[in-house]
RNA sequence: GGCGGCGUGGCCGAGUGGUUUAGGCAAGGGCCUGCAAAGCCCUGUACAGCGGUUCAAUUCCGCUCGCCGCCUCCA
């Protein structure tokens, strides 16, 4: 059974479907104003380790992750660009989903954006108003965080103490200092829409509840995202649902941030990396692997030379498939070794323990290896291993379907002649030829094989 | 100020009260090879410092030093 932590609680609990057979996640997408970085890469990794483990493990997943596309920062950017923030929000979308694919990230299986939830969250803002949860006043309609009696549950601070470290933001509207804006009025914003509490743009926190509960029911398995989210946000969204009696998420699920020298990527520190930048710097999942490589609640340092060393690692697992594929038995149904996958289970079952399932991956190559140089039949079982992991881990080795270009073809051709005449100065000087142009020989026993490394 | 976390071998990064103390990259040696590549084998005696608890601590407790995060938009 898989187990998580939850940060609600700070214990690592079971998972426990609320409709068997069927996990439903929400997990907070991006705001679509500039170029992802690599935080955003991580979390999205993360997740997309964990949907794609849960599936491996004959679970279906309902995935759900948000665009936001009505922000502050989006509309500073059009202003500043002159252009319509609808065209600055779809050209980073655009590129969202564009590198997602480049890391082979699943796509969610709903993707909502908030543009489209406005009515929707217009109203559940009415609910909350209604509930006296929530007040308008002067610049916009807040919610009234002493009415949730257990607010600062995901933050593990009470209200007092949380009160008592605010920073003082003179806003005269708010009752308290840590109430929080559901709907800000500008009614001299083009940017905007009517309601009955007059022009305005909906508050950050209101969309991720209303379309979670829309597409996941009032109640679902796992909220997750990045650290930072706990609070306010996600603090936030739970406290609107639950001034409505809603139970909302069951398990809140958080992973660790990135980090360049130890400390946490900003831009305002100016160690700022995009994550299109990174991705192309090497192997699409080098980052992935990197990701895999460290829990995922701890803080990761990543950098391109990390990043460099991940794709050499990667160069380990995919020899070990190309051999284990070349097998006539990979043809056929092997399953994986059982004690290999059993335990790969266990490591995952137990909070995500990448870390422990990519040990395991790289001592399964090793035997596997091992058990090819001696002819041994398990080489098959364990190769089926490597694969059904690698492939549960969104690592595997997508395979090069790389014509042979006919110039190639005809070096590759020529310089096995050439050995076969032992005339080795010809052939080495050949194979130097076919290593520029990205392509390798190994010499066996029945000849050299030719294959790509990309250059 | 409140809350939480960290300091592991050249680098990244797990982990554990004692026993064979991950894994990857890099480095060195060896086997194999015409030479390579790939692969396999071997090597490094790491746990910030100081005390304490214990038969035994890198692992538990305390202190010191250094560092990070959240409390504000943020993955």
């Amino acid at each position: 059974m898989v187990h998580l932590h939850n940060s609600a609680t700070g214990q690592i609990e079971e998972l426990k479907p609320i409709e068997a057979g069927t996990v439903s996640m929400y997990v907070c997408g991006p705001t679509v104003y500039d170029v992802p970085h690599i935080g955003h890469g991580r979390f999205v990794l993360v997740f997309d380790i964990l949907r794609r483990y849960l599936e491996h493990r004959g679970l279906s997943v309902v995935h759900v992750s948000n665009i936001t596309d009505v922000d502050d920062k989006i509309l500073a950017r059009a202003a500043s660009e002159g252009r319509e923030p609808l065209e600055v929000s779809r050209q980073f979308e655009d590129l969202w989903w564009e590198t997602l694919r480049s890391l082979n990230v699943l796509r969610p299986t709903h993707t909502p954006h908030a543009t489209a939830y406005i009515s929707k969250m217009l109203s559940f803002i009415g609910e909350l108003v209604e509930a006296d949860a929530a007040y308008l006043a002067g610049d916009g309609v807040y919610f009234e965080v002493s009415k949730v009696s257990d607010y600062g549950l995901l933050a593990h601070q009470s209200l007092d103490s949380l009160r008592a470290g605010a920073r003082v933001e003179a806003n005269p509207n708010k009752r308290s200092q840590l109430d929080f804006a559901l709907w800000k009025l500008t009614p001299d914003d083009r940017w905007a829409w009517d309601s009955s509490f007059g022009r305005g743009r909906p508050g950050w926190h209101t969309e991720c509840v209303v379309m979670s509960e829309d597409l996941l029911g009032k109640t679902f398995d796992i909220h997750g995202g990045g650290a930072d989210l706990m609070f306010p946000h996600h603090e936030n969204e739970r406290a609107q649902a639950r001034a409505l009696g809603h139970r909302f998420a069951h398990l809140w699920v958080h992973n660790g941030f990135v980090a360049v020298n130890d400390v946490k990527m900003s831009k305002s520190l100016h160690n700022y990396v995009t994550l299109p930048d990174l991705v192309g710097s090497s192997d699409p999942r080098a980052y992935r692997l990197l990701v895999l490589q460290a829990h995922y609640r701890s803080p990761l340092e990543v950098n391109v030379a990390l990043i460099a060393d991940a794709a050499r690692a990667l160069g380990r697992i995919d020899s070990a498939l190309e051999r284990y594929w070349a097998t006539p038995a990979a043809g056929g149904l092997v399953l994986g070794e059982p004690t290999v996958m059993e335990a790969f289970h266990g490591a995952m079952d137990d909070d995500l323990d990448t870390p422990a399932a990519v040990s395991l991956l790289f001592q399964t190559v090793t035997r596997m290896n091992s058990a090819m140089d001696r002819n041994d039949e398990v080489a098959s079982a364990l190769g089926a291993a490597v694969a059904a992991i690698t492939s549960a881990l969104g690592l595997q080795n997508e395979k090069r379907d790389v014509a042979i270009p006919a110039a190639v073809a005809d070096l590759f051709r020529k310089r096995e002649a050439a050995r076969a005449g032992r005339d080795f100065a010809l052939s080495d000087a050949l194979r130097k030829n076919l290593e520029e142009l990205g392509w390798i020989i190994e010499d066996g026993r029945e000849g050299g094989v030719l294959r790509y490394r990309g250059r």
